[in-house]
DNA sequence: TTATTTTTCTAAATCGTTATACATTACATC
DNA sequence: GATGTAATGTATAACGATTTAGAAAAATAA
């Protein structure tokens, strides 16, 4: 293993300043043909690349984003994930990842760690216990700080940054109303995330549609409980009644475990249940029947925030005013709803 | 937002030098105790940072590790990057994660453009591209660079670096020898990766548990298709045939889709048919029935990657010998095998 | 020939930090 | 008072790149 070649090191391989080897592999008029060439030749041949942490630190930027995920076991934020990384790349941006485990404390520590130089901007999805606590001192502080954030999926209120969301409370609005269209007048509603702030406008629009509807809110359709044991407990006892024609499940466990349950129980689905859940759409296809999902263009999702925090890292505007994007979502129908 | 703290801009403030105020933030001995406090105080009421960046010029190096995955979007590479980076993270490192998507090029732009002094190591497993063209010279070039790599899954032969592997022959093995246990004669094998070397591997252990147990290999039992449309054609009719009685799949695809087109068939799991399949637990468990796995602990082998990498960038071992640690599999029993 | 312009290159500052070597002052000791 | 030694601080170089200002040499014009 040699040295790695730097300006100096090719400098002082020609007997020139580190500033002619600087501008002849930036191809300057001010350097001649010939030093051009040779310069060139021989870096192109020591494959020297330019230190970008130098770079860095003399551009007083890095070109890296900083993604702050709740937890990349789940399908919505892996697809979010990668279309950030996408969108990144082809803008010549790295991406550094911190798993915040929805603990509002480790969301803290990694944003601080990465605060420093390290990245240029973040693209954040709030921690579950940081919406819980409504903790948000640490973005303003980070926003303070000159580093812009932009928020997807789990987002705070209160603060003035970019934001990208999906309609929640439409598609819950649409699917619900979609589910009543069916046939279903005795529709639960399944919900381990009511503590987020998507699940609770899902949850909304889950109720508006009902009132639209005519349909009086039954509390003993609904299931909110973030605990799995005793959302799981409630569940069991749910469907066990058979006192309901259709579910719809805020989140991938309610939808996946009140489907086999359901099975388990020899109810038919969809002729007796109707399901719809939030879920990621290749595992929902993989199941049997196979689970009509609210689809929520998650890489698209990811590749707009990437969008926006780019556009603002590039742009000199003092007066910039923060944008909320709403990426509408899509209602995939598969086997377990029936057939309108 | 106020020009951020520096060493520079906080020696102004006291009229001191830089070096001054470096060696009170660092609490040195050379500094009078009355001058460290006020320094001290006035850089945690400034919420002072040290620029990383900076550091790291200094430093020659960046406590940042180089992540490469083919698919993030597969749940075991999600698990394995989360092992990943909470070991990076304990051990105060950062993680830059690329997505190689499967594609060389991708693969050799990504590991390219962090090879330059962003990362002070990498964690790969390779692109399926890159094992099918055995095409492994960028690998051995950032080695030769100074730059260590840790391959983890997918490795290749060729190159002498840390790897860290699950027992795939083994466990293909052992999964294949539980089927017959349970009395299975014609035990189908299905895969759509037999292009990577896992899925070698574990074919292997399949045709060795098989002569060892002295049933010949039957050729119509056997699905290699990578691409998608074919195997599910083929699949299709191998279990319109019926004349199976288990199901050892190698991958994801393999295992739901044989299940589902099973249950379509009405034929009973596991009382006619036992399936086996490597896949992820936690929506295995969501099928109905449920599915037995191979257990791979991704986590583990994340952390593992990550120990051995951080080991060797802190080691100034010129003889280090690189190792390779296999991390045992567990054969998890569900429902779509009969109880032994 | 001398002045002027053009070509080609170099010096030095800068980004923010750390670390080595040196400088200044105060104090104790003889 | 001279000398030595802590105590306390500063100056400087270095990491690797970019960039501005300027210098030296060569070419051209008057």
């Amino acid at each position: 293993m040699k040295a790695k070649a730097t300006l100096k090191q090719i400098a002082q391989e020609f007997g020139v300043s580190i500033s002619t080897v600087s501008k002849a592999l930036s191809d300057s008029p001010e350097i001649s043909e010939a030093t051009k060439i040779k310069i060139q030749e021989y870096a192109a041949l020591q494959n020297y690349k330019p230190n970008s942490i130098a770079k860095n630190l003399k551009n007083q930027r890095t070109n890296t984003i900083g993604v702050i995920i709740p937890n990349i076991l789940n399908p919505f934020f892996a697809k979010v994930f990668s279309g950030i990384e996408k969108e990144a790349l082809s803008k010549g941006y790295n991406v550094i990842t911190g798993i915040s485990n929805e603990s509002f404390n480790k969301e803290q520590q990694v944003m601080d760690m990465l605060n420093n130089g390290t990245i240029d901007g973040f693209i954040v999805a709030i921690a579950e216990e940081t919406q819980s606590l409504k903790e948000y001192k640490h973005f303003k502080d980070i926003m303070n700080s000159g580093t812009p954030i932009v928020m997807f999926d789990r987002v705070a209120d209160g603060i003035n940054c970019d934001k990208v969301v999906v309609d929640d409370f439409d598609s819950a609005y649409d699917a619900t109303k979609y589910l009543i269209k069916l046939g279903s007048k005795k529709i639960a509603l399944l919900s381990t995330i009511h503590n987020l702030s998507v699940g609770k406008l899902r949850f909304q629009g889950y109720q508006k549609a009902l009132s639209d509807a005519n349909i009086s809110i039954d509390d003993k359709l609904i299931i909110l409980e973030t605990s799995i044991e005793d959302f799981d407990f409630k569940l069991q006892h749910l469907i066990a009644s058979k006192k309901l024609d259709a579910i719809f499940a805020l989140d991938e466990h309610s939808a996946t475990a009140s489907m086999k349950m359901a099975l388990k129980k020899g109810i038919k689905i969809p002729e007796e249940l109707n399901i719809i859940g939030f879920a990621d759409g290749v595992w929902s296809r993989r199941l049997t029947p196979s689970l009509s999902t609210v689809s929520q263009h998650a890489p698209e999702i990811g590749a707009k925030a990437a969008e926006l925090l780019i556009h603002k890292l590039n742009s000199k505007d003092e007066f910039y005013q923060p944008k909320t994007l709403v990426i509408k979502t899509e209602l995939r129908q598969r086997e377990s709803t029936r057939k309108l």
